[in-house]
DNA sequence: TTGGTTGGTGTACTTAATACACAAAGTTAA
DNA sequence: TTAACTTTGTGTATTAAGTACACCAACCAA
């Protein structure tokens, strides 16, 4: 392996949301600093998941790098979604420290560039070496500790999505190849914080050809099993109208 | 004035519109260099306007410091549409010249955000020392040169204008404090390169509380005077849905 | 066989989108 | 002063989409 030099002052992080089927979450990496000597616990919260880039990488390939060595996957969905560069973003006590302890040559003042990521939950297990990573019910972020300026940013990706998902099918990402009706609808549930009549819901999926149904269906559930349908990127790219929408 | 350190990595760019009633223009800046012995023209093209930022100061701030400096103006419709850190975005060999020729310390490798910028044409006079600034219509800019990868950042910033104008009612910006029904018309084609139907176009209007109509009219126009109207900021956030739209 | 659970469907009503044509109010030029 | 020119401003009929709402079907478990 080659050592890439950091670029000491920029560095992109990415909010990285998943769906277990109930609600959604986002990903997040525990940070704890104890005093060597005492054993005094200085710094306790969560992280995004982030990093320099490097001098001889795209913003998108860091991005890229840093989510295939959490999750080992590439072609995960990704996108920028802003920048941060206050003035205070890495000013915190807390925050300094941690900086001068794990002392890899960061700059006072850093620039990020935040990524959108949508994974799908059933495909991936999470590795980070010497961390903790979990994932975390975005509902809960707000009574949460985080580390820089990362619940700002959090915020900023979760309006982002949100604002996304309205105007196009990127929700799919968050689900497996194949899926049920009530899964995706639980899902657009979830990410807007709403929530919809079944029989308008699928109405509107009809109008829609993207969303194909299999011959597929659920087995080994204590009811009437569901089919299962699949997202056709190809047939949502042919068919799309200049127009805007699909759901709410 | 204080003289600032600059970062010499980071800079921010804005892509300006402005509106002259007939179709949509970008603020440009010539760059011209010529062999100080020969005369012979090395380089002549245009750049967006940008700035690296300074050790003190936001992001957000450095993109108003500039727009600022050309407009004289505060209070512009100002905001962030993407980071832009490809390798060799400042890698030509003529860009190369460029920098080294205005020789102020930048680096080799620079990350740039985007920021659109919307401007009232009618309020506006540009200057900047030393540079001819210039507004060019968006159909032109295909055709012309630009420096770095400035044409590539100028197609995504028209892309999120777009984007955004479907959604939100910043379509304004562009407009004088009061305007015509028809004009607005004009610019929404403009910026959407369609056309639409005006009594439509009215219709649709009709249903919006924030446009509001004045007791002024028209003078001195050869033809049935038309009334002016106003865009209230204090009505649209007073009375908008969640649900998406306006126009098309 | 019953009870529990989720899946899947249709209709009536309201609201928005689209397509389309002509008279009114001003200026200009003969 | 009149006629020609130009842009403004308006309404209706038709189609498409959004909303509100209730019940039977299919599977498992006890």
């Amino acid at each position: 392996m080659i050592a890439h030099k950091i670029v000491p002052n920029i560095s992109v992080d990415c909010v990285v949301f998943g769906f277990d089927f109930e609600k959604l979450n986002v990903l997040l990496v525990e940070r704890e600093l104890k005093d060597e000597k005492t054993g005094e616990i200085l710094i306790s919260d969560h992280t995004l998941t982030g990093y320099h880039i490097f001098e001889d990488e795209d913003l998108d390939s860091a991005a890229s790098r840093i989510l295939k060595g959490l999750t080992g996957l590439d072609n995960i969905f990704l996108e920028q979604f802003g920048a941060f560069g206050q003035l205070d973003r890495v000013a915190a006590d807390k925050d300094r420290m941690w900086l001068k302890y794990i002392n890899q040559g960061f700059a006072d003042r850093i620039v990020t560039v935040g990524y959108l990521a949508l994974i799908d939950n059933t495909k991936v297990t999470l590795r980070l070496k010497d961390r903790n990573v979990k994932w975390v019910p975005v509902a809960q972020i707000d009574q949460m500790e985080l580390a820089f300026d990362h619940k700002y940013i959090f915020r900023e990706a979760l309006k982002a999505l949100q604002k996304k998902v309205k105007v196009e099918p990127i929700a799919f990402e968050l689900l497996p190849d194949y899926f049920t009706l009530s899964q995706l609808q639980k899902l657009y549930e979830a990410l807007l914080g709403t929530s919809f009549d079944k029989r308008n819901f699928r109405k509107k999926l009809a109008q829609v050809h993207y969303v194909i149904p299999l011959k597929k269906k659920q087995k080994g559930v204590a009811h009437k099993p569901a089919q299962y349908w699949l997202f056709s990127r190809e047939v949502y790219e042919k068919t799309r109208k200049g127009r805007i929408s699909f759901i709410v």
